[in-house]
DNA sequence: GCCACATACTTCACTAGTGTAGTAAATTGT
DNA sequence: ACAATTTACTACACTAGTGAAGTATGTGGC
């Protein structure tokens, strides 16, 4: 079975979509936060004061998708945004109290939805899927 | 190895993101197409003359998502709307002789894209892949 | 020391999706 | 037969991303 013969683009996009969208559901009734903030907000809470450019190249996208999303997150309350005194073209993101607080609610949320592919794809699945996934980020990109 | 040790919801959707980019940017430029048009031109295509909600069904979707498509497609000359005789609720779309053209030039942009993953990956695992992405598929949805 | 280039970010127009609230046509129950 | 409900689609405000063009700051070569 190839590429091809499994229709492997589309039906990884296809399953991509709908879990976003149904973790997305679940983020935004116990959180309030979409699942793309909460990727932003995990990197910039767990690798300390990072710069925009960082935060692009951790989730393979432009420096402007950041600019807009750390807009938001700033309006929002759940992000600092101040300039880096090292490097005064760059900002230094950090995550504030209510980001903080924000993100340890979602735990709970992400531990439901991996309950659930937990119970569908079992241990050495899983594991081989992961290597998969991890295949096709080396094939396509590190282009940074 | 679990779903929360793996991270296997973020890991999937940064694949998925990145192979998207890379389609997206190839597509583009060999056909003037994004993949999200080349999928619905693609259903369209293969099933004879369909509704909106059929579309938004199979790629699930939001029906509004789909009325937004098809007039970029229509606008394009891609596809035709037409009101169907049967249900005067719902259109019927087409695919265009244009439409037929532009999806033709789409397969060997596919073609060099599944090359790359049937050599990063080969067959057993491709096959195992495409068996745990259709898992998630059912793990998450189906709730037509 | 300065010029050319690289880097960090912004802005803008665009595609692409959700979700909610609506309209009009079809279907169902009694 | 007709009211209530469901269905197919639309409209709108919103999030979220690309890609191209621009600004301002840093850096390396001479």
């Amino acid at each position: 079975m190839s590429a091809s013969k499994t229709r492997i683009y589309f039906l990884l996009q296809r399953a991509a979509h709908r879990l976003k969208t149904e973790a997305d559901a679940a983020l935004m009734r116990d959180c309030g936060l979409t699942t793309a903030q909460a990727a932003v907000m995990t990197i910039v809470a767990e690798h300390g004061p990072v710069t925009q450019k960082y935060v692009a190249t951790t989730l393979s996208q432009r420096e402007s998708a950041i600019t807009a999303m750390a807009s938001r997150l700033v309006k929002a309350g759940l992000i600092s945004k101040t300039r880096s005194a090292a490097d005064s073209r760059a900002f230094e993101l950090a995550i504030t109290p209510a980001g903080e607080r924000a993100l340890a609610t979602t735990r709970s949320t992400f531990g439901a939805i991996n309950a659930v592919l937990d119970e569908q794809i079992p241990d050495p699945d899983m594991q081989a899927l992961a290597a998969n996934l991890e295949k096709i980020m080396v094939a396509f990109g590190n282009k940074n």
